[in-house]
DNA sequence: CTCCATGATACCTCCAGGGTATGGATGACG
DNA sequence: CGTCATCCATACCCTGGAGGTATCATGGAG
């Protein structure tokens, strides 16, 4: 598969005639009869319906269409975004997160950063693995995570240590107390994020489960606000990181933990035995600033 | 450009070594090495600095990897995605919006579609005219935005309207009152979402401006969360939609403005003149809900 | 029933992607 | 400092497949 056929099948889709799409890419309309054939044998789809009077899509086809539109974009958006980089002698600083670290003070530090005329910054969310590999291989130069690593070239920093908090629904019996994890286990759990695991979801599982306590999961989630809308819905309970309370909703109250040492570590990894780039010590200065607010309990 | 230079690149850029990277990519070196050198001419800009020992990416070529990356695994989502779905026999539901419809209820529809396991949900965020055009291609089914449209073949629904309301930090001078736009015109201005324009950013520059109110603005920011950590952190206010105090967040208190009538719709576009699929029809009778509980001010 | 728009098939052509051979540059090493 | 090893670039050849032309097959419109 190429970008070729990606192309080809965009004009195809909205022309639904192959006829006029031929022409409108400039070919003739058997090699482009073929292409989009080939493609549907390599997807192993149908993307079309053929009939005597153009073409339909298939609801596989309509699926495809829509990404392959996001792709084209990307692509055509990534091309240009590197040329201006390369013009502009600007240099890239990349950031690895997991979900989970990224709704306290860390868009501070992203927003700071971007700031700076000559770092164009790229952010990627990694699990706290994948991180360790991208900061080998240079994809980024910072990594933020919950989970000890080690590994012979990548360095970590403990940032901080956060307390674990349940999220309940408004009204909730648990509301306005600090349970424990025996009592939490009474009431069905909202597990996130689903994907990718392992994660916060497991670790909240391993909690239990190391305590011998029986959880049911009522549903799992992917994204954090996904998760607290169930919470609100009174489909279940769930633990999150203390930053996490920063995001109040209506229907949600959150509180601390009866048990103590329940508590997750953000920690930043960089390579080891590197002298710091100039917007590595840019960076390292406003991380400093973010973990003492954070630490001395200001904001932001 | 086609994929293929993707992918070689990607190993080249994984490996800083052609000769070994050509190994991998069961081929000689001489026509990874021509392909690399097209490709840079393509993009006009050089993404390799090459030595006698190897390779070393540029700044470019750095962020043009990290880029690349994520095409190349979209497309594999995509094509896995596709089959998946053709296997299935599922069909697709598109559904566009603008992103300040996002914070209220919005996200509930999705969910509950979701579960729904006939329908492969697609989200896109398109601006209002581009929701137009989408829907008469297809690519969507369903759109939300604020803007009225005058399209033949695009009939919109008023769901309702919403007040705008103010961000401001908390123990700001205006906080714990009702303002009018003269007196927060006093104040620098939050501008969000800086992109994609027209947007409510416009909306609100020129509510300012049709009353002779003159601003300064402090700073802009494409997402909400950006924006609110922007006005917690004092510097400026914003003015947002009803549904977004939802999104609570230390540091920053949602006031009422004084005058009245500044609010802002949200409108539900569909293809005119349609039979509504078994689909539509689950999405509608959601939507319903979802509104009544809107206007009687439950939750969620 | 006829016509014609439209997609599919057959077959040809030619270019670009890939291969081989080799040159040239530069860091490693005794 | 000379030699070697390593690695990328260049030159040239070859072949597969992308694209073109001619034509067939199909089915809805009138």
């Amino acid at each position: 598969m190429e970008l070729r056929h990606l192309r080809y099948f965009c004009v195809v889709a909205e022309e639904l005639n192959l006829t006029r799409a031929a022409a409108k890419l400039h070919m003739a309309q058997p090699p482009l009869s073929r292409q989009i054939k080939q493609m549907e044998g390599e997807i192993g789809a149908y993307l079309f319906e053929r009939s005597a009077r153009g073409l339909r899509l298939t609801p596989a086809g309509q699926f495809f269409h829509e990404h392959t539109l996001q792709i084209l974009e990307k692509v055509d958006a990534t091309v240009a975004a590197t040329q201006r980089l390369a013009r502009s002698k600007r240099v890239m600083f990349g950031i690895g997160f997991v979900p989970s670290v990224f709704y306290g003070q860390l868009p501070l530090l992203v927003r700071e950063l971007r700031q700076k005329d000559n770092v164009e910054l790229v952010l990627a969310e990694l699990t706290t693995v994948q991180q360790v590999q991208a900061l080998k291989s240079g994809r980024i130069d910072m990594g933020f995570g919950r989970m000890r690593i080690d590994d012979p070239d990548v360095e970590q920093e403990n940032l901080f240590d956060e307390p674990l908090m349940a999220a309940l629904p408004e009204g909730h019996p648990l509301a306005e107390t600090t349970p424990t994890l025996a009592q939490l286990a009474e009431y069905p759990l909202v597990l996130f994020p689903a994907q990718p695991r392992p994660s916060l979801a497991d670790m909240t599982l391993g909690l239990f489960r190391r305590r011998g306590l029986k959880v049911t999961v009522a549903q799992e989630a992917n994204e954090l606000q996904t998760a607290l809308a169930l919470v609100a819905s009174e489909i279940g309970i769930t633990l999150v990181p203390e930053q996490v309370k920063r995001v109040r909703r209506d229907g949600i109250v959150y509180v601390y933990l009866a048990a103590p040492g329940l508590t997750s570590p953000v920690l930043c990894s960089r390579r080891k035995g590197e002298a710091p780039s100039p917007i590595m010590q840019e960076a390292n200065a406003i991380l400093e600033v973010l973990v003492e607010n954070r630490r001395s309990g200001r904001y932001p």
